[in-house]
DNA sequence: CATGAATGAGTTTTCATTCAT
DNA sequence: CATGAATGAAAACTCATTCAT
């Protein structure tokens, strides 16, 4: 029941305004804590105004989780378009993940929202959008799963639509220890154990 | 703050049972959505006597982390005492972790709680028992690891912390998965996967 | 979904008293006009308070709705079941409802909110309630009519129906010029006026 | 306050769209539930153009009001100027009545709105307006009456203000029934009965 | 004349917490 | 220990009205 207006240069800047405050805000507070009021302060505006561009909270939340969640797996659908070994990409898929968590913090803090909130208090809307996301990164991954495992370069001895939760898990779980301990885990180096892990595991082979 | 308050058998067992409620409606509706009148109601008793209990919403919530992570890391620690090869702990551990996750449906849905809830909501002590959590995890972890690298089963291409990190991301990661898209990632098969995927990698050895 | 809560005495009086100030702001203001604080600064209490005993400014209007109703229709209803002469019955019947309409102002101009708010804003309760009552008035009327047909002190002339439509509009009517005017319409003079024009018509009968 | 715009042709027929619309809003929906925004989604244009004609919702309210009331009365003033015996002339009065209100369905929704829309609520130009017409509806109806009774074709017996007052709450209650009840009593039947009723009364001569 | 974005006071509603009984 | 009525600060949301363009 959206009507999607048309907005003026001067509207979609006070609108592009009120979307990155409400990102600030509900990274660092959370859905609930933040407050319509805190947004619009933030904005020194009135709180009309908010309700000019958007008929509730839940719909601001919607459009931020919608947007970030296209700019996020678009940028990994480009990784899938190219012509270069299956290995090879799936660890720039990794590495460029990475890259953006480490580049976009309040994206970090904005996907955290979206998989940390409980849905089940939203509108159905929210519940579609966030696992159209989750089907659209799982079926990017198991794509370059099964591109490698016939290609021989990823072992078949794998399930891929497991491999492709168990890859999720670990980004999700790295955003979610970052954001609860406050510390700073998407660091380079970390990407780097990452690949060695998943290249050839943590055992010693001959111990195998 | 906390006076450690003496219970009839009774008070015990009406105590038992509110934290069961609680348990069971913080799982369902978050944290924000569960309202004191909801856990009363579960209950059959008078708000009051909810207030006698605990001192607020923040404390009954606190209670039910410290509970649950007790008995979820000292499980885990138990296996550390045992006198077995550490890559056959690690494995036993992954699979206490597991199983554990299958049986305790509420458990999984509280830690889920735990790692989702911004904690800046919340008074110092639920941020302090959430670091607790997770810095014990990790230890536990870490000892595994290095113990593991010194007995020459794992390998010392990865760094311990990262490697801690990364296994704690699994889990987490799994857990909102099956929270999010309401799914059954937590059975055997996929404990399974995880396994072979630390034990080996997922690239083609000869590949390497 | 209404709960029926057991109130203490004490509960019950304080109920009784919103509804007192409710009725009396509803009438005075009408319905939009009537806030929440309005009737809660009426009672000097907390406006948590109201909606302990209301769920809605919907539901307190519905309740006083359907009181006042029933203790009006039933008082009708006492007359019908007299054994009198139905035309004597029928006298009664209109003193009776003029002389409730004098004696209870605030019953008045519920009575007047009820027929004169639009039944689309609300939930279909007071919809409900609101047709319940016309029919029930139109029954008893209806009723009356037939029985002085047949016992042939009411003229077989009018259609049974049609005459009940058209007392129920002089009611109707005059509390609404009451209400508009500011006037005092429903003095016993006008009861006397009426019954004569019921009586005999306005027409001189030798012009007939 | 009213300045009289001098209107372009455009704007007489934008202006007299407006009235249309709103005349159809307020008859539906009420006057409160009516929004602005409501008004002038139905005309299609701005929400500015709309504060140019009016300075207030109030402005087109009573607009709406004076010029319905002015047909309606000027309509039953015209009856009273011909030249036939009295009670001809209130028999067609009321068939007259009857048929505006058949014929405009609108203008009963509006004089629904101008006796039910609680007046408290308005500038004292609404109520001045209602009072307004009322006497003159009732002007002309005593005129009637005293023109009848000194005619003798009307009977002595009956005060000529009361006669009146109770000429309009048949009006006024069968268009509040036809509202509330959204059934259709103001069909030629019932006009019938109802000038019956008037003309003999309800009960059997022969009994008087 | 026309537009529609902006305003903010005002309204309904929620809910953690208290306290008299 | 137990109850549940009472509280009121705080939150979401509405809408008549204004005004820059």
């Amino acid at each position: 029941m959206k009507t999607a207006k048309k907005l003026t240069a001067k509207g979609q800047s006070r609108k592009k305004e009120f979307l990155e405050k409400a990102l600030d805000l509900f990274g660092e507070k959370g859905y609930h804590a933040t407050t319509i009021d805190d947004i619009v302060r933030a904005g020194a505006t009135g709180k009309g105004t908010f309700y000019w561009y958007w008929q509730s909270k839940d719909e601001i939340f919607l459009e931020l989780l919608s947007n970030k969640f296209e700019s996020y797996i678009s940028a990994l659908e480009n990784i899938q378009q190219m012509k270069l070994p299956t290995a090879d990409k799936l660890i720039m898929l990794f590495t460029e993940i990475g890259n953006m968590l480490v580049k976009y913090r309040k994206l970090c803090k904005l996907i955290y929202l979206l998989i940390s909130t409980n849905a089940d208090e939203f509108n159905s809307d929210v519940l579609k959008v966030t696992n159209d996301y989750y089907s659209r990164f799982r079926k990017i991954l198991v794509q370059f799963i099964q591109d490698g495992q016939k290609e021989g370069s990823i072992s078949r001895d794998v399930d891929a639509q497991h491999l492709a939760t168990i890859l999720i898990s670990i980004v999700d779980g790295l955003l979610l220890q970052e954001k609860v301990m406050n510390t700073n885990y998407l660091h380079p180096k970390m990407g780097e154990s990452l690949i060695r892990v998943l290249r050839s595991g943590i055992m010693v082979k001959s111990a195998g």
